[in-house]
Formats: C-alpha cells, sequence, structure tokens
RNA sequence: GCUCCCUUCGUCUAGAGGCCUAGGACAUGGCCCUCUCAAGGCCAGUACACGGGUUCGAAUCCCGUAGGGAGCGCCA
C-alpha cells in the first residue's frame, strides 16, 4: 500500500512555524515510506480565507522545499462533489435536513448547560418527514447513537469516545454550502489519504469523522495527532513571537533547513543528535517517535542551529543568499570571490544571514565611517603610529594575501617589540571602521590592496584630527 | 459544566522496572585557546508535578489529586 499524506493549512491565518511543522511531519513520513505528499488548501470559509494567506501557504512551502506530489487542491472549488455526497447521504437515510432555528437551539445549549450537561443537538429533527415552510434547512449527520469509537492514534495510542457523547453535527449550512468536518471527510476519502498527520486540536473531531467516513464506505486512514508549539513563555504562540509568517524567517536570514531541523526537534529526537541535513531526517524520522506533550518554542536555539547550519553549508549557496540579504541593505554586488570569502570569514560570527550582512558592509562599499569610540581606543598615539608602519610595510607587501599580510603584521610586531594585538587592532579599526572583524590578515586580503591603503591613509586622517 | 488530551533541568529532549547518586543540547556562570569578535574545548549549577499503591527494586506499571491544554459553532 502506497503511503498517502496530507497537509491541509486552512488560509484564515498566515501560515506559520506550527503549521509549518505539522506539514513537516507529513511530508516526512510521506518521503520516508516513498509514498506521496497532497497540498490542500481548506478554504470552505470564504469570507474569512485570504489570497494572501494562501500565496504564503504556497511560497513558504516552497522556500522550505516541502514539494507535494499532488495538489494544491482547494476545497472552494469542489463544491459539486460535496453536493454529490451530501445527496447520497440523504438518500440513504444517512443524513438529515433539520430546520431548528438559532433561537431554538440556543433555548436547547442554555438549557442544557443549566443542567451541567455538554451542549448538544438532540436529533430533533431525524424524525421529521415534512418540510417546515419559509425555512431553509441545514443537513445533519445521523451520528451512531450508542456504541464507541476507538481512535488508535500513532502518537496517543488508543483513544475511546463513546458515541453517546456526539451529536447530529451539521455538515451543510442553509445556504447548501458544506461544513468543515464534512469537506474533510469527502476529500481524505477521495485522496485516498492513508495518514492524518495534524494538530491534536482535532482530536476531538476525529470520532464524527471516522463515523462519516465509514457512513460514506470508506475506511478510515492512521492518524497521528500532533501536540501544538507553545511560546517561549509556555502560553499560546502569539504574534510576538512564532505566529508570524513562515516568510519572515527568510527575511530574518534563516536557512530553511535549519528552521526545519529546530522545529523537527520540538517533539521528536533522535539519540544525542542536534543538527540533521533533510536526507538524514527523511531517512531517521517516524511518527510515532513524536513526543505527546506541546513543546515551547526557544529562539536562542533555533539561531544555534541556524549557525550550525551556516557553518556546514556550501560557500556557493550561502553567498547567494548573503547577496540577497544586502540588497535589503541596498548594498549591489556580484562579486562571487568577495561574496564566498566574506561568508566563509563571517559564518562562525554571525547567528543568521541578516545579520551577517549587517556586519560586512565593509567588505562592500567604497569606503568607511570610523566608529568614533573605537577609533579612540585604538587610532590614538601608539595606534596612530602602527597606522603609519602598516601603511609603508602593506605598500610594500608583493604576495597580497592573508599569509602575506601576516607577514608584514608580525614583523611590525616583533619590529616594535610588542604583540600582535597592538597592531592588528589599528589595522581593524582603519579596515572596518570598528574593534571587530574576521581575523585582520583575511580581512585584509579581501578588501583588496587599494582598498586597504586608501583606508589606511583616511585612518592616518582621522588619528591626526584633533 | 461535560468529554478528550498532556505533565523529566528555565527551554528542547534521553529514558520502554535494576545500566539513573537521571544522560545530551540551548541558555547561564567560570576557565582555556586567542590580533578583536566569534567558533571550539573543559568545568559548574539546575529536573523525574504531588500522593498512594504493585514490586526485592519505579522517572519507567496501576489508581487518585493538582496544574495546563483542546473540543463542545450554520469557524476551520
Amino acid at each position: 500500500m502506497t503511503i498517502v499524506t496530507r497537509f491541509a493549512p486552512s488560509p484564515t491565518g498566515l501560515l506559520h512555524i506550527g503549521g509549518v511543522r505539522t506539514a513537516l511531519f507529513s511530508w516526512l513520513y510521506a518521503r520516508r515510506h516513498g509514498g506521496r505528499f497532497i497540498l490542500r488548501v481548506e478554504d470552505t470559509d470564504r469570507e474569512r480565507s485570504t489570497a494572501e494567506a494562501v500565496q504564503v501557504i504556497l511560497d513558504g512551502m516552497q522556500w522550505l522545499g516541502l514539494s507535494h506530489d499532488e495538489g494544491p487542491y482547494y476545497q472552494s472549488r469542489r463544491f459539486d462533489r460535496y453536493a454529490q455526497v451530501l445527496q447520497q447521504l440523504l438518500t440513504e437515510g444517512k443524513a438529515y435536513h433539520c430546520y431548528c432555528s438559532k433561537e431554538e437551539l440556543e433555548e436547547m445549549r442554555n438549557a442544557q448547560l443549566a443542567r451541567k450537561e455538554k451542549p448538544r443537538y438532540d436529533g430533533r429533527c431525524r424524525q421529521r418527514t415534512a418540510p417546515v415552510p419559509g425555512v431553509q434547512p441545514v443537513i445533519r449527520f445521523k451520528n451512531p447513537l450508542d456504541g464507541e469509537v476507538i481512535v488508535e492514534d500513532l502518537v496517543h495510542g488508543p483513544v475511546v469516545f463513546q458515541n453517546a457523547e456526539l451529536d447530529d453535527l451539521i455538515i451543510a449550512r442553509s445556504d447548501g454550502t458544506p461544513t468543515y468536518n464534512f469537506c474533510v471527510v469527502v476529500d481524505d476519502s477521495d485522496m485516498n489519504i492513508t495518514h492524518v498527520i495534524r494538530g491534536d486540536d482535532h482530536l476531538n473531531n476525529t470520532p464524527r469523522q471516522i463515523n462519516m467516513l465509514r457512513a460514506i464506505g470508506f475506511t478510515p486512514p492512521a492518524y497521528a495527532h500532533v501536540a501544538m508549539i507553545l511560546g517561549p513563555d509556555g502560553a499560546k504562540l502569539s504574534k510576538r513571537h512564532g505566529a508570524v509568517s513562515v516568510l519572515h524567517y527568510r527575511e530574518e536570514g534563516y536557512l530553511p533547513e535549519a528552521l526545519l531541523n529546530y522545529l523537527v526537534r520540538l517533539g521528536w529526537s533522535h539519540g544525542d543528535q542536534e543538527i540533521f541535513t533533510l536526507a538524514e531526517l527523511v531517512r531517521l524520522f517516524d511518527i510515532t517517535d513524536v513526543n505527546k506533550a506541546a513543546s515551547a518554542f526557544n529562539p536562542d536555539k533555533l539561531l544555534w542551529v541556524n549557525q550550525q547550519h551556516m557553518m556546514h553549508a556550501p560557500l556557493p549557496y550561502l553567498a547567494g543568499i548573503l547577496r540577497e540579504q544586502l540588497q535589503r541593505l541596498g548594498i549591489e554586488t556580484q562579486d562571487q570571490p568577495l561574496l564566498e570569502g566574506v561568508v566563509a570569514g563571517q559564518r562562525e560570527r554571525a547567528k543568521t544571514m541578516k545579520e551577517m550582512a549587517e556586519s560586512s558592509r565593509y567588505f562592500f562599499v567604497a569606503d568607511v565611517v570610523i566608529d568614533d569610540k573605537a577609533g579612540r581606543k585604538h587610532l590614538g598615539g601608539e595606534g596612530a603610529a602602527m597606522l603609519g608602519r602598516l601603511r609603508a610595510g602593506l605598500d610594500a607587501l608583493s604576495d597580497w594575501s592573508a599569509a602575506g599580510v601576516h607577514g608584514v603584521l608580525t614583523a611590525i610586531a616583533t619590529d616594535a617589540g610588542v604583540g600582535l594585538g597592538k597592531v592588528a587592532q589599528p589595522l581593524r579599526v582603519a579596515l572596518t571602521g570598528t574593534a571587530v572583524s574576521p581575523p585582520i590578515d583575511a580581512t585584509a586580503a579581501l578588501i583588496g590592496r587599494e582598498r586597504v591603503l586608501g583606508r589606511l591613509d583616511r585612518a592616518l586622517q582621522w588619528a591626526a584630527t584633533p
């Protein structure tokens, strides 16, 4: 049997990391078992669904590399099919028209609540044979009155529900449009879904869906309900942290494989391993190993995981991302060797590609502005003297390379009888404008002879200006 | 209110009755390395929600309690 999983987001809010994690689990499960992964957009609520949210789902999945084998399907385009199944259920006596007014329903509900009962429809229209004039009825599913439904959940184990706890849910509104639980059932059946992996907020819906699936003659799929992701504070994920469009992470300079790596570790692990490539995940992941408890989103660890991936990713790949991040800062460059050199020097100094771009400006611009504090600390007195020696030594350097620059620095340090730091820091401030950069020999080599000499001259001027 | 779900360091987790005086990772503090900042290395502190059982022995099994979450819509 081919495994078929699906990711079925509703475009009523922007796709965030919670949704991405369930998508990832579904995708991994399908890939791991050589199955198929379907993308289905659940947009039956035309009021709240937005085109922007749909676009974020599409773009986000693509950015993350969670490719689908079928779809995207849109529920809004399948209404004919839903109407057909609705009619079938009606004909077979498995569903019925309900003419109860909202007021009547409200009254029923209040009475039940007053009796400390769970509010539920009492099925009073089940026996009705004649329509009520002037009332557009809804359609309700005839749920079994007794017995139990056992959800054999892949992460929770068997969960038992009493049919007596369930009621006859509305599967079509009075305007004829089908409702969520019903559409899911028809789709999962039509698309031959074998494994439904979704958030555990749907666990309570599952027995109803199983009953409906059986009513339309489909063997229910296997289910795996995964816990949700909490905010760093342990409360529900908020806009402040995490509950933002997944594309926000791209803008912030996170690598897609790092985001996925971080997310998969929320509820899943493989021994003591923290860093995984996607290929490893496909090989190692199993939905039955996923934990039951909800977990909190930890931005610090995401940052660490991101840097770990940055330190191991191929240079040309990161260079491309750095170029895009620089573009956002208004810096255009096509200098591939420079970009790769900067990545090599900066990737263990930045936690995100955005941060790398921000701290690498001096590699790509013509001049730098010397930071006052750094200048005062390293370019005064002795520092200014060093600048002169540096200017002369580097000007005379024939082998313009990190090793060559290094040779000049050590010679000056030895000659002056000082540590390398006394020579390196003034040069660093002169070349970068700040007291922080990759090793100064490599930095100078990347910036290039001409600009280095020019910056040294300007630093000399700076030091001479009171 | 009713039904269902969950509970190991601050956080993510390992742990399927003895290997646990509970392991790893992030974060935190200290030290080392060092031209800066990082990265890296070493060290430190911090956890089995609580109470009963079962057992020679329980983080692991059972029962309660407490706390948290979800669902109970002509929302998805």
